[in-house]
DNA sequence: TTGCACGGACTACAAACGTAATCCATACTG
DNA sequence: CAGTATGGATTACGTTTGTAGTCCGTGCAA
């Protein structure tokens, strides 16, 4: 379990193209990206290169171009992303943040369900 | 409602204290910070003028000293912070961050009772 | 009264970032 | 076969960030 190495804004946005589809060449993200960014495709494979030297993602040739795929798996970066912020912005005070959360989240009757299931296996767990 | 400025990681670190307790002199500010972090007391000041150019923090004079006060309430910072998070990490959806939030945070009786408050109340807001 | 300690203003400076451009090999187009 | 488009590798370059250091004025200690 090596540490993971810290990722910028812009290699989060190439990461979750890949996390939700792999693998997938230069192109393939710089396309799925054109919706949301007006980056150049140069710099899509810049922001690829630097997180290959990073171990973040891992290629294999296929022909001319490489196919990408993370290295490391989404779930680790969420829980690490969200610990940092939390602890920026809570002070690292889980209980708040989500208290927070929950009173600033616009929520369909539905998904409160769904929360109050979540509560109720949480009380039982525990 | 001017667009609040982007405050960087080590500026957080100095309006949390500030936010907490305010005015406070450059040298307050860096005791308090002394004990979470290593920081020479030259660099909070750079901190605190890089802020006030901002125009995150104001200052008042005070003898030969200034004193300095939040000019964005913490609030506000909260809020942009937790949907740039979101937006990062989860792709701008506020439900499934919500549910990894309750699912990963270990809670206790009297934190579930309380979350399942705010979650009745917000069902009878709507 | 002399000098230093502390305050803020300004300057420094390497590393990280965002955002490409250039270089060089090769594959495809005509 | 010549020229061009494309792919990755390398280089570029201004800005931001973390982390101070230097400069200069002044109030306090001796």
């Amino acid at each position: 379990m090596t540490r993971t190495p810290p990722i910028t804004d812009a290699e989060w946005e190439v990461m979750n193209v890949l996390w939700e589809q792999s693998p997938g060449t230069a192109l393939d993200v710089a396309e799925a990206l054109r919706s949301r960014t007006d980056w150049h495709t140069k710099t899509v494979k810049t922001l690829l290169g630097r997180l290959v030297r990073k171990g973040v993602l891992k290629f294999r040739e296929d022909g001319n171009r490489y196919l990408y795929t993370p290295a490391i798996p989404r779930q680790r970066y969420v829980k690490e992303e969200s610990a940092s912020f939390i602890e920026r912005v809570f002070g690292g005070e889980t209980t708040p943040a989500l208290v927070h959360f929950v009173k600033s989240t616009p929520l369909t009757q539905d998904e409160i369900e769904e929360l109050r299931r979540i509560l109720d296996e949480k009380q039982e767990g525990a």
